[in-house]
DNA sequence: CCAAAAGTGTTGATATTACACCCATGT
DNA sequence: ACATGGGTGTAATATCAACACTTTTGG
């Protein structure tokens, strides 16, 4: 503990006592050190990507980890993270969601460290990555095997809530440019759920969910007959409610 | 921040500098006092129900709170969780997990205090409650207007965090006596999500899972025709993959 | 003309909804 | 006898999974 503190209670509070001033009582807390991780995926060459940064910790020499900082004083914790992101990533408009708190005693070689991983997705494209200091890159997530601290866990478990909530929320579309085809939609689903999955139903799944605008245009460049380009409808999404029945295990 | 500290770097670590003592690192870190609070749901009477206790706060005056408590120095988060479910409960062996976390500057009136937001489900028949000081006991959910810091908002959250996790996990088991009549689990079903489920298709849907045994065994002292009791095949669900397919937004 | 991916429909299986009557028990 | 909830089946509809050929472009 940082301060000297006078243990006058046990730490429930008593049933019969009425607490007048809670910032003495907060003052007995004890206190921990508190951080954000923030598990930025992107999507490029068809593969689902997290930007990592090579640890600063001689400990952890050669090791990735993801990129976090401390929650100041009196900061918000999606403001933590979101500063986070801006500071490293220079983006501000982006998804970005809480996922979980890691808090084992022993996870950071420093002492007690809790942190609270934030998810968030980006189009690589839109942003090209300023510093390359410490390998700042973008990492296939299969690719990865070690992390520092417990980031290989953090980023495991981000994933998979990723692949959960990609099926019931269009989040995917921010991690593809505002112009995409069908393919591209596809290749981003099957590249975060890692399965494959029959280019005619995901085409119709789409087409019914009337959610893909058609912009008449049309891809360029490939070598290969090109595909219609569309933008999403984040405007009609947002109106539409979340269906929400059955009960399915 | 609570210790004199040198402010020799910002906070985010230099790209070109190697760190060699973490824990000089981690003492630098600003410290936050950390809680759990357990969300403590309950079925009784037909009605989904939480446990709740009179806040000792003075400025909370008659408004319920959750029950929570200080993470201790090098305490693991889940045990905290468990060790207030032990200590005001009396039950271990009951579901926890997990839900969010809440650290709004200005969300506790003594100063910054984060709190992570635990769900846990149990039987209320299986507990008495041993004291009922400061008025700690089971509250419908649909009855409370308000409560102590934010504590409705993590009742609310943690109460459409159920809602989704009861439609994929099996949840309500842990609310329900070993052995239960289908009107039983109906009704449960009915109470946490809200909605009123037609009798026939949710008979029909538990049958065809095949994760309910029948005991041949009937409800007594009941003023109607006896239904039949069952218990949950946990053994089975267990070995059970969750199907996980489909795009549903 | 070849390679590569775009585009497109049908069918069978499965799941979901809506809906009504008789039965067993306690009072 | 009656009130209360238990127990049951079917038909219409919607959803999902599997599957193959023609078209357009670039090289």
């Amino acid at each position: 503990m940082c301060t000297p503190m006078k243990k006058t209670s046990t730490t429930v509070a008593q049933s019969d006592q009425v607490v007048k001033d809670p910032v003495q009582l907060v003052f007995t807390y004890p206190k921990v050190p508190l951080t954000v991780d923030c598990v930025i995926f992107g999507f490029e060459e068809n593969k689902l990507k997290v930007l990592l940064i090579k640890s600063d910790l001689e400990i952890f020499k050669g090791q990735y980890s993801l990129l976090g900082d401390i929650v100041q004083d009196n900061e918000d914790l999606n403001e933590a993270a979101y500063r986070v992101l801006k500071q490293r990533t220079g983006m501000s408009d982006v998804f970005l969601e809480q996922v979980k708190v890691f808090g084992t005693p022993g996870r950071h070689p420093g002492g007690r460290v809790v942190t609270i991983a934030y998810c968030s997705l980006l189009n690589i494209n839109h942003h090209e990555l300023k510093i390359h200091d410490n390998d700042l890159d973008w990492y296939s997530v299969n690719a990865i095997k070690e992390m520092a601290f417990d980031h290989k866990q953090i980023v495991d478990e981000c994933h998979a809530w990723l692949q959960k909530r990609i099926q019931e929320h269009p989040l995917g579309f921010n991690l593809l440019p505002e112009k995409f085809s069908l393919r591209e939609l596809q290749n981003l689903y099957e590249a975060i759920s890692g399965v494959s999955l029959d280019r005619r139903n995901f085409r119709k799944k789409f087409a019914s969910m009337d959610l893909l605008i058609d912009i008449n245009e049309m891809e360029q460049d490939v070598p290969h007959r090109p595909g219609k380009l569309y933008k999403f409808n984040f405007e009609k999404y947002a109106k539409s409610k979340r269906k929400w029945v059955g009960i399915d295990f």
